[in-house]
DNA sequence: ATCATATCGTTCGGAACCTAACGATTTCAA
DNA sequence: TTGAAATCGTTAGGTTCCGAACGATATGAT
């Protein structure tokens, strides 16, 4: 089956642009596309799934983390999460009125406070992950192994290389 | 030199959860590593180098088009800047008040709006943009050419995948 | 010329997003 | 025991984000 590795138009005619003001464009051709795919999945994602169950995609996120690890801090599910305490402030806010997600006083430091997922979150999220990860699945179909894999390897390095 | 290519702790961890769902962990491994890194990318952007100019990332997307581009109408900008229309209305809004773009009628249809970067605006691109092709450098700086152009090849791949 | 339909950009309303600062609480040195 | 420093989660204030709806304008059929 033939698959289309073409540039898009959007990424030639940046690149033609770009070229001429002496960057590394082999960076920005990576970095460019790695926001327009994280742009693309997240969009879609809310649009066909996530509406229906009233999620935005970090109240999603949340949620997962939540359902895969069991409750957590507030300090430590912001971090997991990739949003500031403040904004999980707010998005547990969000959670906790759709009934996904309850707070809990910590038993010995009256400064913390646990978050965990609802029956409720639990059963929501059993419907949504499945679907999130056909979404998954579906951006990805027209690679093979080898080079999910190898994708995956590259996008691991470069995080490694932003920690440093 | 030797590189860090080894599953971060934080999808060793996801991963050993959602294999017991008996989903496509591979799907799962590619797409949750874009948005890590499309995520430690924005925000290491915002907080080192976008805040000395009062920009958010949004707000530097919409002006790099204008730099790259020239003037744009709204709707055109707006989905060139993957954003919505009403939310370009309100960055353009903060591009104005910061000086760096203005906005002109439509010399034949009342209905639109010319968006064009300022010579400030100009000025500061010219200050960021390089700085930004620093950090898609240093990201990028332990994969060899060969991993960039397959990493690239394999987003816009998925890419197509998802226009059809 | 008129009217229905479509398009444009803005406004509305509400949630997400951030940093800084705050009050409450904990820790630890003296 | 006391008090300084640190930590926690929330609040404040402002921007970003969206879809729906609106007023203004353009288009095209009649």
């Amino acid at each position: 089956m033939t698959r289309d590795a073409s540039v898009t138009r959007a990424e030639r005619e940046a690149r033609e642009r770009v070229e001429a003001l002496g960057i590394d464009v082999g960076a920005y051709a990576a970095v460019s596309n790695i926001f327009r795919v994280a742009n693309a999945v997240r969009n879609h994602t809310e649009r066909t799934l996530l509406s229906e169950f009233n999620l935005s995609f970090s109240g999603f996120t949340v949620l997962w983390v939540l359902w895969v690890w069991g409750p957590k801090e507030s300090h430590a599910l912001a971090r997991e999460s990739g949003i500031s305490k403040s904004t999980l402030t707010g998005v547990v806010k969000t959670l906790e009125r759709l009934g996904f997600a309850a707070r809990k006083p910590h038993a010995m430091d009256g400064r913390r406070v646990f978050v965990q997922a609802t029956r409720k979150g639990i059963s929501a999220m059993r419907n949504i992950f499945p679907r999130f990860n056909d979404v998954e699945a579906m951006v990805t179909r027209d690679l093979s192994i080898g080079e999910k894999e190898n994708l995956a390897r590259a996008l691991r390095i470069m995080l490694h290389s932003m920690e440093s």
